[in-house]
DNA sequence: CTAATCACCTGAAGGC
DNA sequence: TGCCTTCAGGTGATTA
């Protein structure tokens, strides 16, 4: 489910409400949700602060770190008191507080996880700079995709390059940037490297103002569902014509990952063109 | 190094 | 109604 404007939404509603509270207890209703690799238990641990680099939650705790992945279908759902406490199907996890609050981890697919680390640099090591991180510059983005033999798709998936993409918002920040997403990266042509560097950064800042896409599973910790899924060009919106040309919107599967895009609009560069 | 495939899981949707 | 297949906002391991 959640890409980067998803996680962002999730940051920014449980930096409020949780900072400042102490655990008191954690719970696991899977065996594998959650993982504790930290030296210190984590009860009696208060939260610093709420952070996020890519798709990974960073809860940063007095004595150790909370990093949570939400991976397809993980939601994080706040309650004031146990009374409030939401009734959900797939409870996977808990983390209550010392006053009666908490969250609950509902995960149908049980892909998320909550580690409990001493620190957060192994778990980051191979995640590459945040999408929105002031680091993430024009410079470096544009010497690494000229670098780079892969297709640019699976390029922008790989989270080496830069984080927080996923599958939604690669298809649209490469429609926006008329990329066709079977392009070589190295052969797309400067000027649009330049233009793809920029719809990046917009459609995400776009899609964190509508609180996130909702496709099926999304939801933000008050249970609410976001709303930028009713601005798609191309995700989901194959046989559709194109907003540009009126083209039949295509979906094909690049890099494993079901691909739209318009076949007319989005150019394709690859060596020997044409022969 | 890359690319493809599977593995992890459940549920929804479509074909018959 | 029900059975079977395919697909899904992700990523990590394994295999060519």
């Amino acid at each position: 489910m959640p890409e980067l404007p998803e996680v962002e939404t999730v940051v920014r509603e449980l930096q409020p409400v949780i900072s400042g509270r102490t655990i008191s207890k954690v719970e696991s209703y899977w065996h594998k949700t959650v993982e504790f690799q930290a030296t210190r238990p984590p009860e009696g641990q208060r939260v610093e602060r709420v952070g996020r680099r890519g798709k990974y939650i960073l809860i940063a705790l007095s004595g150790s770190t909370l990093v949570i992945h939400l991976r397809m279908t993980g939601q994080i759902l706040t309650y004031q008191n146990a009374h409030q406490r939401p009734d959900v199907s797939h409870a996977r996890a808990e983390i209550f507080f010392s006053d009666g609050s908490g969250f609950v981890f509902n995960d149908s697919r049980k892909f998320g996880r909550l580690r409990f680390v001493d620190d957060v640099e192994p778990v980051l090591a191979h995640v590459g700079l945040d999408a929105l991180d002031k680091k993430f510059t024009k410079t470096y983005f544009d010497k690494k995709v000229a670098a780079s033999r892969q297709n640019i798709k699976a390029l922008l998936l790989s989270q080496k390059l830069v984080s927080g993409i996923g599958n939604i918002y690669a298809d649209e920040a490469l429609f926006r940037a008329g990329i066709n997403p079977a392009s070589e990266a190295s052969q797309i042509s400067s000027v649009r490297r330049h233009r793809l560097y920029s719809e990046i950064q917009s459609v995400l800042r776009f899609a964190i103002e509508h609180m996130g896409a909702t496709i099926s599973d999304y939801r933000d910790p008050n249970g609410n569902m976001g709303q930028a899924q009713h601005f798609f060009r191309v995700y989901q919106q194959q046989g559709k014509p194109c907003v540009n040309c009126g083209n039949t919107i295509s979906k094909v599967r690049i890099a494993g990952r079901g691909t739209h895009f318009c076949g007319k609009c989005q150019k394709l560069y690859v060596r020997n063109n044409g022969k």
